[in-house]
DNA sequence: CAATTTTCTTAAAACGTTTTAATCATAGTG
DNA sequence: CACTATGATTAAAACGTTTTAAGAAAATTG
């Protein structure tokens, strides 16, 4: 039987022990020289108590009388005791962490969304473990995918671009073998649960604001078009042109690789084209720099002779020459929307319910400056 | 004498059992129901063998007869097992995870830097934990470095800015309780290893640029004096000038707070102050696109009237107007060189080894363009 | 005051791996 | 053939937690 009280020891000494200088003033002492980091079983030895006591006074899940947890909590500050987050977490069979599995951190939009991930997930208590692709297409997604199961996250959210088909990669029988995962900027399909930016409403948004201004043959500078944004853009631009009776065929359309370079380059070959052109809607608000550029270049004068709206409201967009009218997201929102989506699938599934995976579209702004001649 | 062959099974079979369903067709089997993650005792029971041998064969650290291997290794994919990490970490007492604390992921430096340090780390079998600090200055560091070591990562990088006192943050003492540690960008002191930018070469190359291009009156624009970069790039300012023979006083230099808005401000109130100046030398390239602007604004041609250097050579930076020399920091190679050394100092603690910590200076370069008239 | 409930504690069994030391074949020696 | 190497395999003990079921002490009751 346990003998207690008086600071009785009866858990056994493993490994090295602890060697503890007690100094000559009272209740003052000095740890030094542990050879092995401090388990739940050393708290346990010095407090006169049982690990499992310990353990409770830690996660606080069951009632402890208040006098043995002043002695528990007074043993782990002189101790400096850690809890050991991979033990708990394999006896819990869940590790408060989240896999994100990103592409395209150096660009604006992924960065910001990231920021936003992490906050929330921080509030919520999770840990982030983060994998990027290098390539939004070509990449061998089963091993990041292997890695963060086998780390036993408890969710992933998928921040890469769907470009070309990389969307079949997880399938919906992949899915079933996968903790809870959301996506971003994801076409919609059973079985998942998406946050995105509702890109055709943004696009929508800019050609609709240079119909309004009175241009009449509104270009459209894209990136790849193997990428579902550029495809949602697209469809935003040709609804707007269409319901007010415009031109919308593909002689308007530019394709770029999202770079101010090849913005620059693309613009000059349609005006070159089509020198009729009296607006244009750049995908991004670096091709809309490019386009800028290629005007400024080619004497056409913005917003006089050629409107320009960018997409992503850039911190630099503002600073342009002329200033940028540009579609702003909230990146940093959609990010922690999904990470409280994810949560909300994964206390679900905890309890053995299933949510029916939610759908959210974040609706984008129109900020207008001068180059779209808008700010008067 | 647990007996062997013919599939003998000796492991007991605990939870819920394995339902497998055996086609009409020899060597094909079908899995289904599994009410539990498959574990290695699973994989020992199908291959009938021992858990042992089972992890003999996945680590590969000890011999294993051919024949048996096989067997595991068709066990491993019928099973579809994968192996629990959380479980592997505890043991060997090595997560095989890197920590990150980072700061200003938005910001392209960060950003960049920290896509480098992904790819090392991915490359040298580290996963990433990544905490990110929404302020420089001032947060409860202790709570993120209690996480990271609580989830026993190997090492951690250091990637926050040393503004104010924040280095003061991690003292010696402290990081002797922390796992190996490397820290970007922070001044030089005992114990910790560095990989930075030497900011000071950079700053210098820069200025020198404008002194060889005849300026005479260089301003700086720095950003808050908080930071170590700043101060760094100040001394390296003020040592080509002096080197030169020219002034270097306060009157020329204007505090903002890296943003392209306060840059234009800035630059406006010392143009005030001091009308003569012929060269502009801004700590980063947003700035460097505020003072552009500020100068197209105030009808000062750059870069007749003004030449104007950055730092960073953001992608936009080609595509300002006039397009903007600028400095270039090795960003991602940064990153990877933390990792690196990191990972040497890891290895070496596990040994029994330490190594005295390195310290790292990567040379940025310049990057001429049209805004300093140096593009000819 | 005996009987019963309530409140705290604890021993022991998980969780899923790796590793150590021991066992058991098998093959190689003299 | 007895003996020793050699090599493959295994049982059992870690790793550091939480949880379950049971036990002990204290508090409440009739």
């Amino acid at each position: 039987m346990p003998c207690q009280g008086e600071g009785g020891i009866t858990w056994r000494h493993r490994r090295g022990s602890i060697t503890a200088i007690i100094s000559p003033l009272p209740n003052v002492k000095v740890l030094m020289e542990r050879s092995h980091p401090v388990t739940i079983v050393d708290v346990a030895e010095r407090a006169g108590v049982s690990p499992g006591t310990v353990s409770n006074v830690l996660t606080g899940k069951r009632p402890v009388a208040e006098s043995t947890r002043q002695r528990v909590q007074r043993a782990v500050e002189e101790l400096g005791y850690q809890p050991n987050l991979l033990a708990r977490s394999l006896v819990n069979r869940s590790s408060n962490t989240l896999g994100v599995v990103a592409y395209g951190l150096e660009y604006y939009g992924p960065s910001r969304t990231l920021v936003g991930i992490e906050r929330q997930a921080a509030e919520l208590g999770y840990s982030l473990l983060l994998d990027l692709l290098h390539r939004p297409d070509d990449q061998d997604v089963d091993a990041v995918l292997a890695e963060l199961t086998a780390r036993r996250v408890d969710g992933i959210i998928w921040a890469v671009h769907e470009v070309g088909d990389n969307h079949a990669w997880i399938d919906e029988t992949r899915l079933h073998s996968l903790p809870p995962m959301i996506f971003l900027t994801m076409e919609q399909r059973p079985g998942a649960a998406i946050v995105a930016t509702d890109n055709r409403a943004g696009a929508r948004l800019a050609t609709q604001h240079l119909i309004d201004a009175g241009r009449r043959t509104v270009g459209i500078l894209t990136g790849p078009t193997s990428w579902w944004e550029v495809r949602e853009r697209l469809a935003g631009w040709r609804n707007a042109l269409e319901a007010a009776g415009l031109e919308a065929s593909p002689a308007l359309i530019a394709e770029a690789d999202w770079t101010a370079a090849a913005g620059e380059a693309a613009l000059k070959a349609l005006l070159v084209r089509r020198p009729d052109i009296d607006a244009i809607f750049a995908c991004n608000d670096q091709m809309a720099l490019g386009a800028l550029h290629c005007c400024l270049a080619a004497g056409r004068r913005v917003p006089h002779d050629i409107a320009i709206v960018g997409f992503d409201n850039t911190p630099e967009s503002a600073f342009f020459w002329p200033a940028l009218t540009t579609v702003r997201q909230h990146l940093a929102e959609l990010g922690r929307l999904a990470v409280n989506e994810l949560h909300r699938q994964i206390e679900a599934q905890q309890q053995g319910a299933t949510l029916t995976p939610a759908r959210h579209l974040l609706h984008p702004e129109l900020i207008v400056r001068a180059s779209s001649g808008g700010a008067g």
